[in-house]
DNA sequence: CGGGCCTGTTAGCGTTCACTAACAACTCCG
DNA sequence: CGGAGTTGTTAGTGAACGCTAACAGGCCCG
């Protein structure tokens, strides 16, 4: 797990007890469960037994939590996607680990993803642009694996499937609770998508 | 002093100062792009050139204004589901003429749909459960289909490839807009889902 | 003409919220 | 011991927001 991280831009002599870290965790959970705007700061703090305003002793705003939380989501999920990039030898292959790598992260952080892929509308549009960008060319590096996989497929149609699949990912993972088997969920949901990426061109 | 129904349920040829239509309209398409509680009744007021308070003429409250707004979109999706009910003729019929339909209205309405989809947890608990129960209703007749067609399949692994195959139609049609050729677009969220709903067992 | 009614306006009320100020307790370290 | 740094507290401030109050103009109909 990387939740006990030494420190960010601090020097690393010193020693965070985890209070920072368990903010931002309850951040998540609150901002995936309400949504951005309808979480208050007082609420984050009684979320971690805190009362209010002690929160900014450890971040400099309310957006600041969001976007750490963004950053975090785009961290990891670029973190196994560099690592499937890694180790596949195919095209089709690289898809696959892509998929299923997805799928992993988005339901073992589903908050973090969540919050990643409805909230981020809320950062103000300067801090947005760079993780909008990264968003941007990870599903990029999905449409030109697909394309390398399915040489008939247009861009458009490319783009198209990629969107459905992980929407579909996205959505399955950070909703709500369906009675599945865990230790099947997983497969079946990266079954779903690399179906759907391989539907036929119209 | 509710002022409710004003020209509801009452015929609608009478006259339609269009104005509320317009209000609703707009309050959609705001919520949709800010979300609900990002979105002032100043910022309703302005989309359509009057200022704010002027929307009490005609909506209760902003809560009422969602609350029409999802009561739209479940009244819209539920009836070309029951359309789609009235003529299929075998399970795996309805079953894509389900997907279809809701593909269509997805498409045509998307602020509508998104705003039911992620917007209804800011409703009062009481207002809420009525259309909370009117979507798994709907949700469930699709699981029905899915199991009639596929006997194979346990409830729960059709929950989910439900799950996943509304999810991506939802995804991708209130999504931003990839440059996909309209006149193919449904064709292909229909593939997609239909493909999703055909991912085999574990 | 004239009185409702509908629909718009501006002013303001009460609440909530993000954030700051001022202060207190604890640890570290000389 | 004692000062500094860190992290917590409560009180308060200014702004935004949902909503109401009070009023004004256009239209229907006696």
């Amino acid at each position: 797990m990387t939740t006990t991280e030494p420190a960010r831009d601090t020097p690393p002599a010193r020693r965070p007890p985890n209070r920072r870290d368990l903010i931002l965790e309850a951040a998540v959970r609150l901002f995936h469960e309400r949504g951005y705007p309808a979480t208050s700061v007082d609420d984050i703090g009684k979320a971690v037994d805190v009362s209010g305003p002690a929160i900014y002793r450890h971040f400099a705003s309310k957006e600041d939590l969001l976007l750490e939380a963004i950053r975090m989501a785009a961290d990891e999920v670029q973190t196994i996607h560099d690592a499937a990039r890694a180790v596949a030898a195919s095209p089709r292959e690289l898809l696959q680990r892509y998929i299923r790598a997805y799928v992993e992260v988005a339901l073992e952080r589903s908050a973090m993803i969540a919050v990643w892929n409805s909230e981020a509308r809320h950062v103000a549009p300067d801090s947005r642009s760079r993780t909008t960008r990264r968003l941007r060319a990870w599903s990029t590096d999905w449409v030109q694996a697909l394309q390398e996989s399915r040489p008939e497929l247009s861009e458009s149609e490319a783009r198209l499937r990629v969107s459905g699949a992980i929407g579909l990912i996205t959505s399955v993972a950070t909703g709500p609770d369906l009675g599945v088997d865990p230790d099947t969920l997983a497969d079946s949901i990266t079954a779903m998508a690399l179906a759907t990426l391989d539907t036929a061109a119209a």
